[in-house]
DNA sequence: ATTAGTGTACCGTCCGGACGGTATAGTATC
DNA sequence: GATACTATACCGTCCGGACGGTACACTAAT
């Protein structure tokens, strides 16, 4: 429990992006998620005692994340930062938001602070992005490049090739007056 | 069996597609929509042999649902149509593309031909963008608007409002040099 | 014209397995 | 002696899917 190490809680979570990435969010039980994580089914239900529990446990935790990447975005410029922040960098997590937004409607498993959470985060980069951009047009328009990016990144669907996302990044950031 | 009812089949279909709205992806049993169709259990087995191939059978429907707007809107001028399909009409048909698109990536209960409906549909709106459409930058920014309106509309994620909307649509039609 | 047979479109029940959750006894470390 | 687990056993419920009917329309031979 020293500062560097990773909790066993943190090792649940990640074992449960894993199994998300892997199988998607009807594949999740709680014996294989405590068998990726290397803990008993006991000792998961020791930490999280429900698998609501569990999601609300990954919500929260991805809205600490995100809370932290909005207030730095905010200082170093929200249009590159919000862009790069939605093309994906780990496949692992995005399939764990995605699967979370998933749920926001037709609550399936998901509780309400949960569904705040995750809604946290949405609002937290509109806000940032309409905050910094004069032209609420071009606002709207970098927050859907963005979620598109996210979705084709996650979905499978198609992605635009790196010098293109480049090339989509300098225009917008223009279009912004940022840079 | 005439013209202009529908089938058992379609009913069966859009029962799918309301049970995902209702309940989302991981609220669908073969009772409930059967329930939900007016059906009984074996009615629904007799039509669709197993829960795989009932969303094999929404996929297909879909499939050719875009197809023939993707033709139209060729036609009519793809910017505009591609970003007003995408803005939703029917929540419960939105619903049950997202529970596809969701489970195109680890396969939870999909096949392959399900997977390569859903892909044919994005990848039909992408090329028939970046047909017409003379820069490829213009043409991936539509694309990914498109995808983001679809994102917001779906998730409950914050949507742009109604004139918001049709200033983005004018822009983007401008940039195109379309209309 | 009746009989027999065939295909289609269903209904209702049952079974086996998977899964969430509970419980409890034990272990190791601090 | 509290904390952080392991391991195992168990229960109740839900669900997919198989199966055995049923009803009815249509055809074909007698």
């Amino acid at each position: 429990m020293s500062q560097e190490e990773v909790t066993t809680r943190d090792r649940i979570l990640n074992a449960l992006q894993r199994v998300l990435f892997e199988e998607g969010g009807s594949g999740v039980t709680l014996e294989k998620v405590a068998a990726e994580a290397g803990v008993s089914k006991g000792g998961l239900l020791y930490h999280f005692k429900s698998k609501t529990d569990l999601f609300d446990g990954l919500a929260r935790r991805y809205r600490h994340l995100e809370e932290r990447r909005i207030a730095e975005a905010r200082r170093s410029g929200v249009v590159e930062a919000f862009l790069r922040a939605s093309e994906i960098e780990s496949p692992e997590s995005a399939a764990g938001l995605w699967t979370l937004m998933t749920a926001l409607r037709g609550r399936e498993e998901m509780s309400e602070t949960a569904r705040e959470d995750v809604l946290f985060i949405f609002n937290g980069w509109a806000e940032a992005i309409h905050d910094q951009l004069d032209d609420p047009v071009t606002a709207e328009i970098v927050r859907l490049v963005g979620d598109g990016l996210f979705l084709s990144a996650v979905s499978g669907a198609p992605v635009p090739g790196p010098e293109v996302t480049e090339r989509i990044l300098d225009r917008l950031k223009e279009a912004a007056g940022e840079g």
